[in-house]
DNA sequence: GTGAAAGCGCTAACAG
DNA sequence: CTGTTAGCGCTTTCAC
């Protein structure tokens, strides 16, 4: 393994001239430049990244944390946040808590603590304010996917508005008997994601004159097997059944579908179902959907965090514990604006495939409707 | 941030004490132990990762290299690994090579080499001499889970025994006819999975003294889509269908299913479909199959590489490249065992569901299988 | 069992 | 633009 002082013999230069060379920091010659790179490739000289972090306090490395990994949502975060970070010569360490509840302390006791990332990226997790803060004081940025950080920033979607849009799209195709399929208590505790997207729909309905019929929602668990449970119980009673239901994700849409196609009902001739994420399954099923491209808002935690990483001060905060809180001297106002938390929205889409449509007349005649699906 | 220096004042003894007292290396009293331990919890010391490993020459952290991280078989093995990880301190950073071709030459030129990890593992990645080569030299050992490395230990299971599995089910139902879908072209370039599970599937076939036949074996993208479409070409023709499909994975079984039941075959009345993986959705779907514990596969591969590192000389081969290949004096024999590339084998299992039984009666009588699945 | 001291390989002032 | 010089915060011989 070939070291930076082999490369500056070769060279002709000095150790601190390499490291300009390679790392872009400070300024050498074109000539030097050129060279300098050309040696260390011809020798395959590659930098440690333990001595530069310690020697610069910049690991190039950034923490991403899930609360599970066999999910869509979140790898797909991962993917967009692994790209955007190659792209720019960082690693990603993955934290995974989806083990023992030991596991969630260590990480954040010992694992995020020891200096081995630069800043952390929390996917739709819940920290808690000490969490959030002893990073933060240790000048780690944090920012939060998928959801709202107690101090810190968020990359987000509008989930009111998701709730909202999906309705919309309902209620203009003339369906009035909607359910919703939110979800179940222990998913609502962390973010409640399935309640802001009941709300967007219960104030589309009344925004529309029709009120929202409570007996008709549902919890579940974001998987097609809860959708399909949640869909079985809500169209028993073929009396009274919804001409629509929007799912707040697409697997629990696609469980719908499947428990209407086991009932002998036709979607969407006789049930329409939009779900949430365009899922790489939605496609398949034909599923209208409000996409929210998890990968982008993984790619757009990289940039914000990366951002205030490169800005950053070298050093953490002081060393001494209780001292003075000394009133940091007026930094410029960029400076200030950039460190304060902010949120960055993430758009999302309404992606019309052909699992809604208008509702069947009221009189069972024979619906011009598509029959099955595919 | 306290230091080693802030632990070792206040415990009245030198770093070195502390250091070996929170490490675990080199020998301490206890009554030292205990309260360099109690000193370092009350001031919040978290070694810092960087210093450590650049006067330790170990990272205590290993790189995860996988082709997709949107697939169950993937992420499962990575969940295995992080759990086996985080148990005994060490960090999983993770490189996705789902991105653009540059990628995979950037993760194997550089981010792997700088020194950041103790060692790899390569999931369903079939990487060639050289990248194996450059990373043994280094020092790192690496591992391949899910398909053999050139000159590397892999943790794998037994794909030509598992394709006799569920066909020795099959057979044993009293299944003549069975389809094959496997991967097509590009998924067994890398790593013939597809190819031996087929060999399997064959070989059992010719053992209970049928022949295969070749027509109704497809190849797919072991997507549920992918299965679905290649079961409706087997499933076209009335008169000539397979009574059963073996399906190289689950996803493209839990197609099959879907297309059976659109056709209006039950399952397994008039179809008996058996798959690979145990996926999360093999329940829901009443799906036989071959589990594969890629968890398990994970967490093995965690723990042949840590031996190796654990015990692993401190740094890396010479620093000089041309260096006389000075025969290893010949080590202990323990050593030099377990340096060698082993395959440590994964069991797999038969799981009984409902989506396999007996074939009807050839003339369609009324068969006493069940109808729709759920 | 413990301490003193010499680095690990690089980066970042500081000069020039 | 480039070289000199201190460290970064630990671990690890080597003595005792």
């Amino acid at each position: 393994m070939p070291g930076i002082d082999d490369v500056a013999r070769l060279a002709g230069v000095s150790t601190a001239t390499v490291s300009r060379a390679l790392s872009g920091n400070g300024s050498v010659s074109d000539r030097t430049r050129t060279r300098v790179a050309e040696v260390a490739a011809s020798i395959g000289y590659v930098v440690s990244s333990d001595a530069s972090s310690l020697a610069s306090g910049r690991t190039r490395n950034i923490g991403v944390v899930v609360p599970h990994l066999n999910r869509w949502f979140f790898t797909s975060v991962i993917e967009g946040a692994e790209r955007a970070l190659l792209r720019r010569g960082y690693d990603l360490t993955l934290y995974n808590l989806s083990g023992d509840d030991g596991e969630r302390r260590r990480v954040f006791d010992h694992h995020l603590l020891r200096n081995r990332v630069d800043a952390v990226i929390a996917v739709a997790l819940a920290l808690d304010e000490d969490e959030v803060g002893r990073l933060l004081s240790l000048g780690k940025p944090i920012a939060g996917v998928g959801g709202p950080l107690p101090g810190a920033s968020a990359i987000t979607i509008d989930d009111i508005a998701v709730g909202r849009l999906a309705t919309d799209h309902l209620i203009g195709l003339g369906h009035r008997r909607i359910a919703y399929i939110g979800g179940s208590e222990e998913w609502d505790l962390e973010f409640h994601t399935p309640t802001k997207r009941r709300l967007g729909f219960e104030a589309a309905l009344r925004d529309a004159g029709h009120a929202p019929d409570l007996d008709r929602n549902r919890g579940a668990d974001f998987t097609i097997p809860g959708g399909h449970a949640a869909a079985m119980e809500l169209l028993a009673d073929p009396a009274d059944r919804p001409t629509a239901i929007f799912a707040a994700s697409d697997e629990m849409a696609i469980g719908c579908i499947l428990a209407a196609r086991e009932l002998g009902l036709s979607v969407p001739g006789d049930l329409s179902v939009i779900g949430v994420d365009d899922h790489p399954l939605a496609d398949f099923f034909g599923l209208t959907t409000i996409s929210q491209h998890p990968e982008l808002q993984g790619e757009e935690a990289v940039e914000l965090l990366l951002r205030s990483v490169e800005r950053g001060r070298r050093r953490p905060g002081p060393r001494t514990t209780a001292a003075t809180a000394l009133p940091t001297p007026p930094a410029d106002d960029a400076d200030a604006d950039d460190e304060r938390p902010v949120t960055v929205p993430v758009a999302v889409d309404l992606v019309v495939r052909s699992s809604t449509a208008p509702p069947a007349p009221a009189h069972p005649a024979l619906s011009a409707g598509s029959p099955n699906e595919r």
